[in-house]
RNA sequence: GCGGGUAUCGUCUAUCGGUCAAGACAUCGGUUUGUGGUACCGAGAAGCUGGGUUCGAUUCCCAGUACUCGCCCCA
């Protein structure tokens, strides 16, 4: 009590007349030190903006989407790939495109020591591109499917649902241009999703046509946002110049409004796009899956071609939340020296996945919990417990155990805490005859058995357990 | 990058321009011998940072930072 107050006032003084004065006073010493170790924490008790940590709370979600992701790339044939958080900045230019927003002002990018110019990956695929390119993938037979989970990073303003560092799945198939491929892509989004328990899934479908078509349709385009220039947002405006098809995408009203009477991209496609995205509805109708199409879908990567999507939930309220996106890129590995190669990719939103799966309550595979507990009393006890811990482990039964506890009533308190359902008890007499004591937590009875003996009475008591609890549901 | 809101123990939430900033949950310990749940007792634990106003600020004002909502954009 009086300690406290000491503390308080100690601090106080120290705060007030000299914040960083070390006085050598026994009894200020200690605070001083706290003193010091406040100026630290401010650099370490946080994370940068936009960082954060996932903590063991939310792991079973994250946990639920790995299962779920990795089942279903493999019925899809997607193989796992890895690729680096960390490539030449140039990669991204080239990829994703100078005027697109992510270049401009998204990507972290710094010099090495070494004095290479590199950046923190803002999207998967361009990396994967690039490996495709560097291993020869091109012989593989096609198509190539390559999946990937792992962090990207926007400088971008964080906010609910976004941080700087997120983490996506990532889903790219090279090598086939057929338009089924699109369309089985985003059955594979939705069967994802679904399975995560997320629902009203929509899609929102366009196609952005081939290089040749969008020329086209681009200098269409531009023509009759230069007679209406007046009406546009500033931002449209420069837009006209750097990316005028990002014009459709504003959300200004008058943008909106103008935009509305623009001509639209699927009117004027070459014949062969059109065909394709033809063919991509006729398959997704027969899918019956949820989509729209949106002619004014734009997407932020300047390397896509023909398919573009989109998807989103929506909650109780009519809210948007996007998910994920993708589309076809023809041309991109080609544009980073490989041969020719169509593709199609789309990603996934772990961080956005995870909010939903929150929002909507969804199950979660139950983890395995220990059911047994190990608790030792005694010097000698205490000893022989990390090899019969182990021994247990291997024997595949899941303990838990609170060693660093000396009482025994402690450590039983932790075991009830944890729900176990026997606990297994090692004294100093225990230890000296080479015995157990076996304690049913429910019953509170407990029996006595020899360590050989051991193992097979606990998984015989657990398996009667489980049959028990099977007939009470 | 722009605008709005918020900032108190680990968490949730009180209070106050002036003695020791209160409580709940959680954590740790105890209620005599080698036995958990309930109960009782106890301990540790907070005013984001920096300025200003004031005799005195956690409280009022400003800035920074973080979080949050909306815009931009996206996943």
């Amino acid at each position: 009590m009086a300690q406290a107050k000491v503390k308080k006032s100690t601090k106080a003084a120290i705060k007030k007349v000299a914040p960083k004065k070390v006085t050598k006073t026994a009894s200020s010493s200690k605070k001083v030190l706290k003193e010091k170790v406040k100026v630290e924490e401010e650099i370490l008790m946080q994370p940068p903006r936009g960082m954060r940590d996932l903590l063991p709370g939310e792991q079973p979600y994250w946990n639920q989407i790995r299962r779920v992701t990795s089942r279903l790339a493999l019925e899809y044939g997607f193989q796992r790939i890895d690729t680096p958080a960390v490539e030449y900045a140039n990669l991204f230019v080239r990829s994703i495109g100078e005027g697109t927003d992510i270049v401009d002002k998204e990507m972290y990018i710094f010099n090495t020591k070494g004095g290479d110019k590199v950046a923190l990956r803002p999207e998967m695929t361009a990396g994967i591109g690039r490996a495709y390119i560097q291993h020869g993938m091109n012989v593989l037979s096609k198509p190539v499917k390559l999946f990937s989970t792992g962090p990207v990073y926007r400088y971008d303003r964080p906010q609910e649902g976004r941080y700087r560092e997120h983490f996506q799945a990532n889903f790219d198939a090279f090598g086939e241009q057929d338009p089924i491929l699109d369309a089985q892509l985003i059955q594979m989004a939705h069967r994802v999703v679904q399975s995560l328990g997320i629902k009203n899934i929509q899609f929102q479908v366009n196609s952005i046509g081939c290089p040749k078509c969008r020329k086209e349709y681009q200098d269409l385009l531009v023509a009759y946002f230069e007679s209406k220039k007046q009406k546009l947002c500033q931002n449209c405006k420069k837009r006209l110049e750097t990316n005028p098809l990002r014009i459709l995408d504003c959300k200004e009203d008058k943008c909106i409004q103008v935009a509305a009477m623009a001509p639209q991209s699927v009117d004027h496609l070459c014949s062969e796009c059109r065909v394709h995205f033809k063919n991509l509805l006729e398959y997704l109708d027969e899918l019956d899956l949820p989509y729209v199409i949106n002619p004014r879908l734009v997407r932020g990567l300047s390397y896509y071609t023909k398919t573009v999507f989109e998807i989103w939930s929506s909650d109780e309220e009519g809210k948007k939340h996007s998910l994920g996106g993708g589309g076809r890129y023809d041309n991109l590995i080609e544009e980073l020296g490989g041969e020719h190669t169509p593709a199609i990719g789309f990603g996934l939103g772990m961080d956005r996945l995870v909010g939903e799966m929150k929002r909507v309550h969804a199950k979660l595979y139950i983890e395995q919990k220990p059911r047994v507990f190990l608790a030792q009393l005694g010097d000698l006890a205490k000893k022989k417990s990390l090899r019969l811990f182990a021994e247990l482990q291997k024997n595949g039964i899941l303990t838990a155990e609170s060693f660093g506890r000396g009482s025994l009533k402690s450590q039983l308190r932790v075991a009830d805490k944890m729900g176990v359902e026997i606990t297994l008890i090692v004294g100093q007499k225990e230890a000296l005859d080479e015995t157990v004591i076996i304690k049913d937590m429910v019953s509170g009875t407990q029996e006595t058995v020899t360590n050989e003996k051991l193992v097979n009475a606990v998984k015989k008591i657990l398996k009667n357990n489980v049959i028990v609890s099977h007939n009470g549901e």
